[in-house]
DNA sequence: TAACTCATGTAATTGGTTACATGATTCG
DNA sequence: CGAATCATGTAACCAATTACATGAGTTA
């Protein structure tokens, strides 16, 4: 239930409809949760049941009525409950890993590998570009600020070690396809 | 659907049971896809459905029967059209990350830090056990061997990331907390 | 004129988790 | 005597994905 709490998060930094929501978690908060606008609209009904988040319309002209969400006490005492509690591991289900265990081909896994390094070596630059732009100076970070940052920081050593995973593979089949 | 796959894989390294197969699923493959016993047996049932595993009774004395399912020439067959085909980015869920956005109290993450750091660690030894163990010599490997290595490899350097992302976290709120 | 943005959803399905069930045998 | 191991499952539930739906306004 964790999209519950990472919406809450989201709503805390700033209050916005799901629609909103949706394209922050494009970016964002969604590249560490992602979530489609289907979920999170059922997540929103469920939490407004709850009382964790309330709702206001806003009417436009020319363009369809918004759904304003904000965050409630009761909700903000939720997210301060789930984030003192201990996190488990989360299980890593990796297709790659798999597949590389079923290797039979060096062809398809020299052109899946290829393919995976540059989109690893993509969103390498998105993280290294936010963090130049957003956090120049991390030495004066503190409190929500700190957080984000250090959550960034896991996703580039997340890009890096993809990538330095992907230069094995590739060292290994290409030692091997020139032998 | 990588769980069928995960599990032609297994069979054809060794034919087994439901029980089996659990057991491995504890380790080897499934540090890259974890899956319980309840849905192992699901996926048999639907792959036998589907001709891709067939299985055979054994009586024995004392304990249980068991059903021992090996894979089809059908089942190669899927898993090879599987191995063919472009692996598609894995989407990461992480519940920490989320958590770091939602940083309130130095006190709670650090100590999740600490735990994770542990869990972390733990993990790497029994992965560099088996390096040791299993692939003293990578440059000779081939084939299926090297596979499997090169997916240990990813395994390895994943914990290891795992690790550095605590210890920047950790120095990070160690620095503000003696500031 | 076709595609895209803004905005909100419902319905069906899949994959996985949790809880429950049974029953003999062996180990501490 | 209680817990763990061997062995197979069913049932209920939950989270997420995929497909479908509507409709005005803007941009290429």
């Amino acid at each position: 239930m964790a999209l519950d709490h990472a919406i809450l998060v989201s709503l805390t930094e700033r209050a916005a409809s799901g629609y909103d929501l949706a394209r922050r978690f494009d970016a964002s908060i969604g590249y560490f949760w992602p979530a489609s606008h289907q979920q999170i609209y059922k997540v929103l009904a469920r939490m407004q049941e709850a009382g964790w988040v309330e709702s206001t319309l806003q009417e436009q002209d020319g363009r369809p009525d918004k759904k304003t969400y904000a965050i409630t006490p009761d909700g903000a005492a939720e997210l301060d409950r789930w984030a003192a509690q201990p996190t488990e591991r989360e299980a890593l289900r990796s297709d790659f890993a798999v597949k590389l265990r079923a290797f039979r081909d060096a062809r398809t896994v020299l052109a899946d590998t290829r393919a995976r390094r540059a989109a690893h070596a993509e969103r390498l630059a998105e993280y290294e570009a936010s963090e130049a732009r957003f956090y120049p100076d991390p030495s004066a970070l503190d409190g929500p600020d700190l957080g984000s940052w250090l959550a960034l920081r896991g996703g580039i050593l997340g890009e890096r070690q993809g990538i330095a995973w992907c230069d094995e593979i590739l060292t290994a089949l290409e030692a091997r396809g020139s032998r």
